[in-house]
Order: structure tokens, then sequence, then C-alpha cells
RNA sequence: GGGCGCUUAGAUCAGCCUGGAAGAUCGUCUGGUUUGCAACCAGAAGGCCGGGGGUUCAAAUCCCCCAGCGUCCA
């Protein structure tokens, strides 16, 4: 049996027969002896538009959803299986994607990898999901939605234990008894099309399961691993048989409304009162009674319907191209539209289908406390909803995003579920609102300024002005061509073929730096046994014996991966491994501690594989030896740590649940703790932290500290749990400081909060859009803090001769008066010019009409060039001038009025060359207007002189 | 996490590529016109060209560092 194919006893007890698809080629399994095609290819269009395929639903929008999801559940319920919450969509207990894309990532990679066992066995659950890679074709394709419900059964096999829950022919069974005894299904029309799943280093048997053309649900078999050794070869790679072996459905819930509403598009079976909602703001009847179509519009939507299933739009294909394969479907079936027409009917259709989507997406993401940012996940928030402004001022509609999105909530959404508050979704959206149109409207300028040199009557734009304006402006170029539009080149369109590119480049780009990530491992782990790491059972032990059990020089490409912090003043020259350790190695942004093994001094302190490096500047003897940590900076540290875990439950407690910490660093000197918030925090922001995070201080709760399971602590806490970042093994350490503050982490901590005495937070920094960053002082540096604010206020105050409490308005004066005298200067020098220059000065001579003024000057350059303004902007007095002062090495200037004869028959730059080499330099300009400098100021009066010479004065 | 861009008058922005006399529009102020306002005309004030270093005879302009802001991609 070839790998993928599906061999089970149900297969023939119910009547199925093997088939290979005519058309794609796929195995697939059917009762229908007659059957062709899988029900997944380009010749099965959809059958159910208009004709449901699930019938007894006569409920649309949220109310189809609730009813059709809990017949889904109840069903395995029913049937053994434990009904578990959904987890949210921002899924934070993973570091290698922001959003939950399947059901399945709730238990990657912890209970996949067999690490935590499952929260129950067999389960289903109904996940809430957002994946963006079909983001351009929500709205257009009629099937495409960026956040969907995967409704799903899961078992979690381990046949080496004899622990099997179910296997592939119970999961089909299961499958099929619900399609068509609960779902009343026509089983004559279902197909079970073999589709092998491999991905993300597993692999295993999926059969995909279509009705009407739909496909319904993917059942996925995983039971193998990627493994060098492993007997079996999928595109490439090898894999061998996993421990675990699972079992992972998908069932599309919105497929599911949509196969029983039958409706045009799956938009109008779940968001209705959305549609309808928009339909009437726009006017669309009245847009389509414009047309004037010359066919029947309700029968050309139904038919657009059908077809665009089975036109698979890919990110960045061409929509002219497609438009034009629609055109030729719709001919076919008889129906004769214009390209042109079409589009005006759809684009505006799409708009109105993708909103509520995107909507739903958003909605949920915010509602998870997720804020939107320029990187990261709150990345794709951003983008949704730039997408939905964009979208909603093509419609032309006035409503706000706020305002769609408190109807979106009201109507789509149970708000019980969210962290965050309904006041404060619609706060952010107003937010992302406002910045939206601030975009714009600087995109305006900057459209303008980059089109400048573009004729007017130019039909394209140069791909380079293009990419660059969408990413440095932000602007697509949509957006790009349409201001242009509105600015005065109005033939300007967009090159066919120019969002492909646009996509691919940013494709390239991706695999260039995906290429460039490799955590390689520093240290040969293999060979040491785990570190016993002492540093837990007490915190504020620093001395201890321990057994070198090895010691090697560092390499410099090892000094180099390292990327030792400043804080590190000595470079070690060697790592000590030992058998047991009070040094606590660097993690969870706590620097490593500081002391001496023996005689050598250790600088830094690493983990790696659970075996912790010393890293020293000697070598050490294999064998006995006694040690010491710095307790001065283990102190300090654990002031800091601690004081990051207060200032973030404050911060959350102020400011909102939206508040995550997004990284932390803790070190001697200061700490700093990184937030997630949609604005800027003020002084005034800062002060309420600060003092009610001294308050918890003040209060001295005692600082527990736990170890527990993974599942115990995900129980009992949540995922707020996961403040430092997915945790990565089985069993969590919680620091938990009463009911303020409680996260996993692996750092040294006080047993007491007040233990630190107080924090500052002395300042707040923007790291990204939407991620703040607190520097917090502690203990120590807290006092040390304070003293070098004192310093410079002291020292600076006596510069002035005034006391620090005047110092602000004293620097005020200082800097008033010092404005106001230099513009007195400026004023009386141009005064003194004007005497030296107008009338009955014999240093100018006149000759053919022509004024020569050759002479030195005192004061500088800036000097010199306001008395050069004074005699040759006069274009009544032709003038050339030639200038120097001794300034700065020698400087000069030779300078004619612009546009007179002094002008035409002298060259400003030519003769300064000539006479420069009097002060040892050079310089250059117009032939207007010169201007040099050199070493020799003594040679300025020989400068002026050959300048007379020259010029035959 | 990786890029890219911006910071110039009270506001919005040119100028930077290719170094050589700091600009435009709006706003402000003064005067004219007007019964008055708006509009119009004439004129003026208003600039550490984000901060710090470097290259150069010369830097808003080129190079490096820092800060603030924006944006794209993962």
């Amino acid at each position: 049996m070839n790998f993928g194919e599906v061999k089970i006893p149900f297969w023939s007890e119910s009547g199925h027969v093997c088939k290979k698809c005519s058309v794609t080629g796929a195995r697939f399994w059917t009762r229908d002896e007659r059957r062709e095609t899988c029900g997944d290819s380009t010749e099965d269009s959809y059958t159910f538009i208009g004709n449901p395929i699930i019938s007894g639903y006569s409920m649309r929008g949220k109310e189809l959803k609730d009813a059709m999801r809990e017949k889904f559940q109840d069903f395995f319920e029913q049937r053994g299986h434990t009904r578990i919450p959904p987890y949210p969509i921002v899924a934070r207990w993973r570091d290698d994607i922001h959003l939950t894309i399947a059901s399945i990532a709730d238990f990657q990679p912890h209970v996949t990898t067999g690490l935590v066992p499952p929260p129950a066995n067999p389960l289903v659950i109904s996940q809430p999901c957002i994946r963006l890679t079909d983001v351009a074709a929500v709205g257009r394709s009629g099937r495409h939605l960026s956040t969907f419900e995967m409704m799903a059964h899961h078992a979690f096999n381990k046949p080496k234990d004899d622990d099997v829950i179910y296997w592939i022919d119970q999961c089909v069974r299961y499958c099929d008894d619900m399609l068509v005894g609960t779902f009343g299904i026509s089983p004559m029309e279902l197909t079970y099309v073999e589709n092998p799943w491999s991905g993300g280093g597993n692999a295993g048997p999926a059969l995909e399961v279509i009705v009407g053309g739909l496909e319904l649900a993917t059942l996925v078999f995983m039971n193998l691993e990627e493994h060098e050794e492993g007997d079996t070869e999928i595109k490439g790679l090898r894999y061998r048989e996993m421990d675990l072996q699972i079992i992972d459905t998908g069932y599309g819930l919105e497929r599911f409304c949509w196969a029983a509403a039958g409706t045009p598009t799956i938009y109008d079976a779940i968001y209705p009162e959305s549609v309808d909602l928009l339909k009437d703001l726009v006017g669309f009847e009245e847009v389509v009674a414009g047309l004037g179509l010359s066919v029947d519009t309700d029968l050309l939507l139904g038919e657009l319907s059908r077809l665009a299933g089975i036109l698979n739009i890919d990110v960045g294909s061409d929509v002219e191209s497609l438009f034009l394969k629609l055109s030729e479907r719709l001919q076919e079936s008889g129906l004769e539209v214009s390209i042109e027409e079409l589009k005006r009917l759809t684009e505006p259709l799409s708009s109105i289908y993708a909103i509520p989507d995107h909507m739903h997406a958003i909605c949920n993401m915010l509602g998870d406390g997720l804020v939107p940012s320029n990187s990261k996940a709150g990345y794709l928030v951003r983008m949704l909803a730039r997408r939905v402004c964009r979208m909603k001022d093509e419609l032309g509609l006035e409503v706000s995003l706020s305002e769609l999105g408190s109807h979106h909530m009201e109507v789509h959404l149970d708000f019980t579920n969210f962290t965050q508050s309904h006041e404060g979704v619609l706060y952010i959206l107003d937010l992302e609102e406002r910045r939206y149109y601030e975009m714009l409207r600087k995109g305006e300028a900057a459209v303008k300024t980059a089109l400048r040199d573009l004729p007017n009557d130019s039909t394209e734009v140069p791909d380079e002005t293009l990419f660059r304006l969408s990413e440095e402006r932000g602007l697509n170029p949509d957006m790009v061509i349409s201001i242009a539009n509105l600015s005065g080149w109005t033939d300007l369109g967009i090159r066919v073929g120019f969002a492909a590119d646009m996509a691919s480049r940013n494709a390239e780009r991706t695999k260039a730096t995906a290429k460039e990530r490799n955590p390689a491992r520093i240290f040969p782990s293999e060979a040491f046994p785990d570190t016993s790491m002492d540093y837990y059972s007490d915190t504020s032990r620093t001395s201890f014996e321990a057994t070198v059990l090895g010691c090697d020089r560092l390499s410099e490409s090892q000094l180099i991966s390292l990327k030792l912090s400043n804080e590190v003043s000595n470079t070690p020259s060697h790592y000590v491994v030992l058998d047991r350790t009070l040094f606590y190695p660097e993690g969870g942004g706590q620097l490593g501690d500081q002391g001496s093994l023996g005689d050598a001094i250790v600088v830094d302190t690493r983990v790696e594989n659970g075996i912790i490096y010393h890293l020293t500047d000697g070598s050490l003897p294999m064998g006995e030896i006694s040690a010491v940590v710095s307790w001065e900076r283990r102190r300090q540290l654990m002031d800091h740590h601690t004081a990051v875990h207060v200032v973030g439950g404050s911060a959350r407690a102020l400011l909102g649940p939206h508040i995550w910490q997004a990284g932390s660093n803790k070190g001697a000197h200061y700490a700093r703790i990184d937030l997630t918030h949609h604005s800027r925090l003020s002084r005034d922001d800062l002060n309420r932290i600060e003092d009610h995070s001294n308050e918890v201080l003040a209060a001295n709760t005692a600082i527990e500290k736990l170890v527990m399971s993974r599942a115990e602590a995900d129980e009992a806490y949540g995922f707020e749990l996961y403040q430092g970042g997915p945790p990565k093994n089985s069993e969590i350490r919680v620091i938990r400081i009463g009911d303020h503050d409680v996260q996993a982490c692996g750092g040294t901590h006080h047993d007491n909060v007040g233990n630190i005495g107080e924090l500052r937070i002395i300042r707040s920094s923007q790291v990204q859009d939407g991620v703040e960053r607190l520097q917090i002082v502690a203990g120590e540096t807290a006092r040390e803090h304070a003293r070098m604010q004192e310093r410079l206020l002291k020292e600076s105050s006596e510069v002035l001769g005034v006391s620090s409490e005047d110092l602000p308005a004293a620097v005020l004066r200082f800097f008033d008066e010092w404005k106001t005298q230099q513009k007195k200067i400026d004023s009386l020098e141009a005064e003194i010019v004007r005497l030296r220059t107008s009338g009955g000065n014999d240093r100018a001579v006149e000759r053919d009409g022509i004024r020569y003024a050759v002479m030195e000057v005192e004061g500088d350059m800036k000097a010199m060039m306001t008395m050069l303004g004074e005699l040759t902007r006069d274009h009544s007095k032709p003038t050339l001038a030639v200038l120097g002062t001794r300034d700065g090495g020698g400087q000069i200037i030779v300078a004619s009025t612009e546009g007179t004869h002094a002008a035409e028959i002298h060259n400003a730059a030519e003769i300064l060359n000539s006479i420069s080499v009097h002060i040892g330099g050079g310089g250059g300009g117009s032939p207007t207007m010169a201007q040099g400098g050199g070493s020799n100021s003594d040679g300025i009066p020989d400068a002026l002189e050959s300048a007379r010479q020259l010029l035959g004065l």
C-alpha cells in the first residue's frame, strides 16, 4: 500500500468504492458507482446554491452558526468526547505563529510532541481561527474567509502503551454518521478524497470530505514525524512512525452554514445583517439599476457565485485576467456580459462581502487584547483595519470604523469571552481610523512629489516609484493611482501584472530572510550531564562547593555567537561546567550571574540544553572547587526582576487588559519592560504606574514560587501566565505576587516584594508602534539614579549661578536673549555693510558700467555673505564683488549681479580658482557665485591684489 | 525579528540625488482698499534645516552614531 492510501473496513461495510478522478487524478471513495469526478475539481460546480444540502436550518447569521456548532459538539459529546472551550485567537503560547490557524494549533507543540497530556481525550472543540494568506480573495471568490471557526474532534493515541482511543476507521465512521445521520446529507453525494498531508515536521494520510462541490471537512491521521532514518519518503523528506498518533480533524463551521442556507455566497449565510446594512448604506439596488445591465441581475449574481467557487484566486494573481475568465465562463452559461459591466457590479459587491468578514477578524483580535502595531500580530490587525477603511471609502460610506465594529459586535459576537472591553475595542478602532486618514493625508504630498517629474499625460508609473510609495508610506498602488488621478495625472493606471511582480518581490525577500535564520548551538552540550540548578532552592545563598566536570578555551566564533552584554567588562577566555551551581544563567531577560570559581573570575553565566556554562577569565583543573556568587549583583538583578513583574501588574491594572509584556531585560544598572499599549504613555501615566507599584511594594506581599505541571498552571491561571513568552517545558515555575501578578518565570526573585525598597520608572520610549518600553530602577539603582539627577541639576544651576528651582526659567531667559542678540548682531553687521558699500566708497571702482568691489573685510563667512547680498543683489548696479576675510584660515567669495552685463563677462568660479592659490586652498561654485577657503590667512591681501591685476584695475 | 523612509518658519511641505546666497503655500502682523466684514493689493516678522560626531576650503545636502515619528514584510 502506498503512503496516503486509506483502506478501512468501513468502506466495504458501507458500500463505498474507490475511484480515480477523471480531472485531478486523485483517488477517492464514493457510494455512487457512476461518479467520475472527486467533487473538488474544476468540473464540479456548487450544487447547493438555491438548493441546500443540509435541511432544517431556516435561520441565518449568528443564530445559524450557534445552532450548527451546538449540533456538532453535541454529536461528539454523546459519543464520549469532552467539550473543550476555544483557545484565544492570538496564539501567545507559541512563538512560531501569531494567530491561531487551526484547532490543532491549540495543542502544538507541547501536546503533539507528547510532552504534555491533552486537556481531554478524545475531545471536541470549535476553534475560531484567522488565516490571512488568501485575504485578497475574501469577498471576491464567494467562499474565502479570513476568519472562521474550525470545528474538530481530536484523539491522541499511544499504541506502544496500548492507549488507543480511536483511529482512521472509527474517525471516518463518526464523520459519515454525523453528516448522513445528523445533518441528513444524501450519502450518494458524499466523496472522500485521499490527499495525504505533510508539513511542519509531521505527516500522515488524510481525507477531504466533499459534498456538492464544497469541501466540508478534512480528516488528518498524523502518524509520522520527520527523521533521517525513517523508512517512508514524502516529497524528498524521510519520516518514521511517531509514538503519538493523532486524529486531527477540521470541519468548517461556516461552510456547514452555507450548505444549509444555500445562499449565493458564504457571506450571505453568516453575515446577512451586515451585508444588508452595507447594501442599504451604499444604495446597492440603485447601483445595479443604474448599470443598465443587458441581463437579469439576480440570475447573473447566482451564476457568478457558482462560478467563482471554481476560479482559483491566488495572492498576487492578475485581477484583469480573472475577469476575462469569468466573462468567458458566463458566456458558456449563455450570459452575455462585458468585462466592464462585470467589474462595475462585482467591485462594490466584493467590498460589501469582505467588510463583515474583516470586521469579524478585527473584533476578535482586539477583543483578545491585541494592540495594533507596525510589527508582529499587531500589524495583522492594522492591515485588516486599513483594508476596511479603504473599502468603505471606495464604497463612499460615511460610517466610521468604530460604528461598523459596534454593529458587528452587537450582531455577530458573544462578548463574554473577550478580555478587552467593548469601549476598549471601539477606542482602538477610532485610533486606527484616525491613523489611516493621517497616512492618506501625508501620502498625498508624497505622491505629488514622487510624480513631479512625470508628464501629466503619462499612462504608467515607474515600478520603482510604486514599490517605494508602498513600502515607505503604506500607499498601495491603487491608492497612488487614485491620488494621482485627482492631482492632474488623469490617464495614469497600473501596469498589467504589477501586483504579481510586487507579490513575488516580497516573497523573494521573505525567502532571503528565512535563510539567514539558524539557531546554532554554541557549546558541546552532549558531553556533560545536566547541571543541578541549586539557585532556585534558596535565592540568597551565595557560596557553595562543586566539582569541575569540564573546562575548555572559548573559540573566536563562540565568543561572537555569545553576544556578550555590555555589563561583561572582561572578555572571558574559558567556559567551565560544574555538577551543581548557584550561578544563575542568562534567561528570561535576566542577565547571568558573576562571581568567582576558585581563582578564576566568572564574568557571565549561560545555559544550553540544561547545562550551565560559567564563562571565566582563566582555566580551572578538574575536581573539587569552592565558588562564590557576587551577592551585590545578584541582589540588584533580583530587585530589578521582581520590580518588572510588579510594574507589569500595575500597568495592566491601570491601563487595561491589552497590556502584555512584549519583552524585558534585567541588568545590574537598570531593567526595562516592553508593554503593548495603543497610545504613547505620558509622564502622568508613568507616575500613576510608579505610585501603584510602590504601593504594592509597601504592602510587602509574599512572593510565592510554585512548580506545577503545565496543564495545571493553564487551568489555574490561564494564558496571562505567559507574559514572558511561550513555555518550553512540561513543568513550569510560577511566580505569584498575591493577586497582583502571576506569571511563568525561570528567574530569581525575592521572597517578599518589600525587599526591593522602592522603584522608579525613569523613562519610556516607543520601540515599535503599539509597544512602549519602560526603564525601571529599583532598590540601590533607584537611589543612585536620584543622586545622579541631583548632581546634574546642581552642576547646571551652578554654571548659571541660580538655584536649581530657578533653572528652567533661567535657561529659557538665556536662550531667548541669545536669540535676540544674535538677530541684533546680524542686523548691525548688515548696517555696517550698507555704510561701507553705499556711495563715495573709494574701494569700489566703476568701469564700463560695472562696479568692481574688491576688499578685505572682517567677520566670518556668514557676515561676508550678508555683505555680498548688499553688493550684488541690486540689478540696477551691475557689480562684481571679490571679498576676502582672514577668518578660519582665510576665506574668499567672488560673485556678480545675476542677469547683468557683469555676469556675462566675468566667471566667478574662474576668478576664485586663480586667486585662491595665495591662501593655500581651493573652492568652487557657479559662474555668478563662488566661494573658497584655505589655510594661509595672511595670503588674503596677495589674493585680492592678484584679483585686481586679473581684472585690470 | 528584518528592511525602508521622514524630521527644514506657527501649520503643511519643497530643496538633499549632483555640497556653493535657506524657499513655497497657508496662517500671523502692518499698511492700502472698504461704512464694516469677506475678498483683493503692498509689505514685514517668523529658521540651533531633530541632536551629536566625521569628510570638505565649504554640509540642510555626503558618511557614522543617537532620538523621535512613519511604513512595509515575516
